[in-house]
DNA sequence: GTTTTGACGTAGC
DNA sequence: CGCTACGCCAAAA
């Protein structure tokens, strides 16, 4: 039991609560969890281990690009999915990624 | 144990 | 406007 399985936990119940056509970035999560950006892509690489398995997809950089698709079984198949989400995706690229922008400091605001 | 690297982000030049 | 540097923190070597 150590404190990194309950940060990645943590991130993997943001992640899932993405709703559907909606994406958003490692380091909002990581500033929303109160931690390091690059950490929250680590947790990302350890999500397909987790059950339900998490939509790494609908997390990018801040750039909104498909930064992590190489880590899919195949490149094609984070953009894919992005798609199938309703999400356009072009040269590695959200399109609006503003509009489907997804801030967990705004939907998941504590009052 | 130390060193390197990494699905990031911001600041500086 | 493109590259370097640094901070962040954890996993792998």
């Amino acid at each position: 039991m150590t404190k990194s399985n309950d940060f990645f936990d943590q991130v993997f119940q943001v992640v899932r609560l993405i709703p559907k056509g909606r994406v958003t970035s490692y380091g909002v999560i990581a500033k929303y969890l109160g931690g390091s950006a690059r950490v929250v892509g680590y947790a990302m690489n350890a999500s397909h281990t987790s059950k339900p398995k998490v939509h790494a997809q609908r997390v990018l950089n801040r750039n909104g690009q498909l930064t992590g698709k190489h880590h899919f079984e195949t490149p094609f198949l984070m953009q894919e999915l992005l798609e199938q989400d309703g999400v356009k995706v072009k040269d590695d690229q959200v399109i609006n990624f503003e509009k489907i922008f997804w801030d967990p400091f705004i939907e998941l605001k504590i009052d």
